[in-house]
Parts: structure tokens; C-alpha cells; sequence
RNA sequence: AAAGCAAACCGUCUUGUCGCUUCGGGAAACCGGGGAGGAAAGUCCGGGCAACAUAGAGCGCCACACUUCUUAACGAGAAGGCAGCCGCGAAGAAAUUUUCGGUUGACAGAAAGUGCCGCAGAGAACUAUACCGUCUCGAGUGAAAACUCGCGAUAAGGGUGAAAACGUGAGGUAAGAGCUCACGGAUCUGUCCGGUGACGGCAGAUCGGGUAAACCUUGUGGGUUGAAAGGCCAAAUAGGUUGGGGAUUAGGGCUGCUCGUCCGAUUUACGGUGCUUAGGUAUCGUAAGGCCCCAAUGGGUAGGCCGACUCAGGUGUUACGCGAGUAACAUCGCAGAUAAAUGACAGGAGUCCCGCUUGCGGGAACACAGAACCCGGCUUAUAGGUUUGCUUUCUUU
RNA sequence: GUACCCGUAGUUCAAUUGGAUAGAAUGGCAGAUUCCGGUUCUGUUGGUUGGGGGUUCGAAUCCCUUCGGGUGCA
């Protein structure tokens, strides 16, 4: 019975899980890990666990690639969507860990990207952080560090 | 019917699934309604709104500039005037003027003053240093025509230039010249006529090149700063103020901590006493300060709320006005985000392109472009389509 | 959001406040020198003065508009 109410919810994106605070934005400029997957760049940092939100994402398109504000508003749709249909495996992960992750996409290009390439990139950015840069033990450490 | 020009308007639609934001309902789950533009853009102007400033006047600076009107206001708009250009004509000997249509105009003042006008040219500016010429007079040569020289007159002609001192014609003259006359142009003036007015007509006087997007003059307007303005609530930590309590060798360094060790060792006011002529100094007491703990409180950071979406609002009808627009009535509620919503996927329809079996198949595309406090304009970008008006061509009646 | 600045040969800069053909260095090309290359010398090439419009007899310069780039404040 819990089941299959998980997943139908978890495809929601609700304001409460994106990046709000500006010490979140300025601790990931500062201190937060960078990935590179082709026109997208992810940068990720980790934040103190909430069993309600435990990800938060943002999502970024500079002006300086892409000139029309329309295209950037575009982009910036298309990474957030992608994210909202694929971010069940990072959310399982993080509960399971006890983890807290706050998640930047920076579009790099400065054309448009179909919806499919932008999700198939997204995928592999996403799977590659709990694979590759494996976050929990960095987490431990650096909440001490913040604590103190 | 086609093409061109101008103006106005539209500027993809629809179904399902998964989402975002806001409003309403609900205890909740959830349900229902709304959700980018004509330019949201550029930020070129003008306002609303807010804070601060502000006796009055002048100078300076900036902006604007035919008239009347519209408007909350404007550098915007409407109507008109005048001027330039283009086209078809008309009058006249010519200069020039003019009907109609289109189009453009930052369109006050150069007759208040200053500056500038390269090169060329004799000369580039209140009264012109006369280059080639023209002409009178004088002298010389010569039969004469004419030529040379000299003193003068002359802006008609040539030449230079973007521009040469009103234009054309006639008279006049030694030759000329607004010197005079006719027509025309421009400027100024007017107890004149028409018009609200710009201006037009008429009469008189005058004839003074251009440049004010050179300085300037005249008139009008402008206080400054912008919603990241401004106002309200306010966690944690540190420090401020107030009250109470405690300690009174405080406090600090070395060390991860204790022990230990080192540095350092009493500020101000009042009162008593001792010393001192006095200033002062020593000591005691009281109060304040300094140290610790507790409580209260103001400012204020993160953060949140208001500002901020019902207003110079849209639509329709009627009335007034040539028109921009105004008034009355009816009706509608039509984005409100803030690391920033308005989206993604799948199917269908429409438009365009290609192919041929002429109604099928295929492919690609569907413009310009994304609100950020809100309005009124201007400018720029814009695939395609609709409507209206005008012009030209063709066909039919 | 707001206030402002700058666009000139391929590149770096000039152009005496409006005056005639927009100039210099470097670069490119050709030639000379050299066995070849470099250096040097000579000649030559290269401009929509960011685009459009206006004022003026005349615009890189003055005015309007537009495009691109940049700066300050917060």
C-alpha cells in the first residue's frame, strides 16, 4: 500500500526542494565538487539531512553562453525537468545514507538542446555522483567542521 | 482577379498524461478557477508612488521651440498654418506665380552682439582696395579706323566659387547702376479687413549673403534620488542599556586540560584621619566603574511580510467633437513570480516545402521574442494571414 | 535596476575642435641583396571612419536613431 503512493509523488518538484538560501548558492561556489558531462556542468555540495527534502537542486544558464532570455528560460526548463523525471535513484540514495545534497546544473552551450539529450545527460551526471564521488564519508567530516 | 502602397487587426489550435505558481474551498487527502507580449525588448521621453530637502529672488546648468487643441504629463498625439521636394496641368515675353494629388519638415530669432566661411577668386561682408572688360576726358602715334599711356567713372558682361550684394523686361545714360517705371520676390510696420491663433489679404516703407544640430538672445519647463525607494516583524551569536545577585588580589600569557609558572597589580567622586604652609600624598569607609551569573529591553543581521497588482483598468452602447479624445450608463475581473512560476512528453488538426498517382506520401519548419513596482507614448525586431482604402493592368456585364 | 563611456587599414594608434587624397608604424604581396632563409633596402596593397538618416557648400568630427563592446553604483 505505501508503495505505490512513493513513486507518483516523487515526480513532484515543489519549491521546497530548490535552492532558496544564498549561503547554500555561495557554500556550493565555494566549496562544492564539479562534474562535466559534455554541455552541462554539475555542481554538488552537502548540506544537513531533512527527511522531508533531503536534495535540493538549482538550475543555471549564464548570460554570458546564450544571449536570448528566452532560450536561457527554455534551458533552465528542460534541466529542471529532466531532473524532476529521473531524481528518484539520488533520492533513494541519499535516505538510505542519511545525506543531504544540494545539486547545481550549469548549461554550457549556447544552442539549444533537444529534451532527450538534455535527460540522457542528466542521467549520467546523476549516476556518476553516486558512483564516482561517493559523498557520505566527505559528508561526516564536513558537518563536524561546520559544527565547530 | 492580380500587383503595388498605406492603415488597422490576428499572430497556431486542440486532446490526454506528468509537473510549476497563485487564489478559493477543505481537518487532511485532494478538488475547482487564473497563469507572458504586441512589442513583455531598447531604456529614448513623460507621469503615478516613496524618501529626503525646501524663507524669497537671481546667476549658472539641462531640456524644449509655427499655432490651437487633447492629456495626469510629455520631447507624444490630433487638426490647422507655412515652407521644401515630386507628378499632371494652367497663366506669363521672362522672372515667377498657381489649381489638384502625394510626400517631407528639430518649423522661434542671423534686422541685438561675437565667431567662422578652407582652396579658387580682384573681392567672402554694415561703407566692395576693379583681374579681364565697358565708357568720358587728357597726351602720343596715325590720313582714318584704331592702338598705347595716364587721371577718373562703372558691378551691365566674362571669369572664380556652394554662395558675388533683389530677379525679368523696358526707359535712361558717355558707359552704367532700383537711377526711374511695370510685373514678381523678400523683410519690417499697421487705431485696416478675415481668422481663437499660426497666418492670409490690403496699404506703406525698405532691399540688410550663409551658418544658431557655432557661442548666443528670447520664451517655457525642471528640487534631488529611485522600488535594491521606503515601511513593518524578527531566530542564533557577539556587543549596548537597565535592574538584581555574587566575587573583590581583578585580569592576561604559556598548555589540548589540570597542576605549575610568568606578566601585571587598582580608575573616579565624596567624607573622616595622619603628614605637609599650600599644592599634594598615605590610609580607612561609602558610591560609581571594571569582572562573573540571571532577567528585561532598544537598535539590528540572516530570513519573512507590506510596497505589489482595482486601476489615468478593459469591453460595449449612447451623446458631444472634423479629430486626438471627453462624459454618462451597462458589463467584466483579465499573471503576480522573487536563485525567480507560465513547462515537458505523446497524438490529432492547420500553414509552408518536395514528389507524383491530384489527394495521397514524406520530410523539415511554424516568425520576432519572456513580465520583475505600475501606467502613457516613442523607437527597433517580426514567418505568415485577415479586413479596409487608393492606384495600375486584364476579363465579364 | 540605474548612471555613463568607447567603436577609424588584418593589428596598435593619429587626424592641429567642421576644410577636401583619412596618415604613421607593423602586417600582407612583389623586387633587390644571399647558395637558401633571416635581417636590411625599395616599391606596392589594404578603409562602407560599426550601420542608417539629418544639419551644412563641405562630416571621422555636430545632431538623431540603431547595433556591438565595456565601466561605475548597489
Amino acid at each position: 500500500m505505501v508503495t505505490p503512493t512513493k513513486p507518483r509523488k516523487d515526480f513532484t518538484l515543489p519549491a521546497s526542494a530548490r535552492i532558496k538560501s544564498k549561503k547554500v548558492m555561495d557554500r556550493l561556489f565555494e566549496k562544492g565538487t564539479g562534474l562535466w558531462q559534455s554541455p552541462f556542468r554539475m555542481v554538488f555540495t552537502t548540506i544537513p539531512y531533512n527527511e522531508e527534502q533531503p536534495v535540493r537542486v538549482g538550475v543555471s544558464a549564464p548570460k554570458r553562453k546564450m544571449k536570448k532570455a528566452v532560450d536561457r528560460n527554455r534551458m533552465k526548463r528542460l534541466m529542471r525537468e529532466a531532473f524532476r523525471l529521473n531524481k528518484q535513484p539520488i533520492l533513494d540514495y541519499c535516505r538510505q545514507h542519511q545525506v543531504g545534497l544540494a545539486i547545481l546544473f550549469i548549461s554550457q552551450c549556447n544552442t539549444l538542446v533537444s529534451f532527450r539529450k538534455t535527460e540522457d545527460k542528466i542521467i549520467i551526471l546523476l549516476r556518476r555522483l553516486t558512483t564516482e564521488n561517493a559523498p557520505t564519508a566527505k559528508l561526516t567530516d564536513d558537518r563536524n567542521d561546520q559544527v565547530l
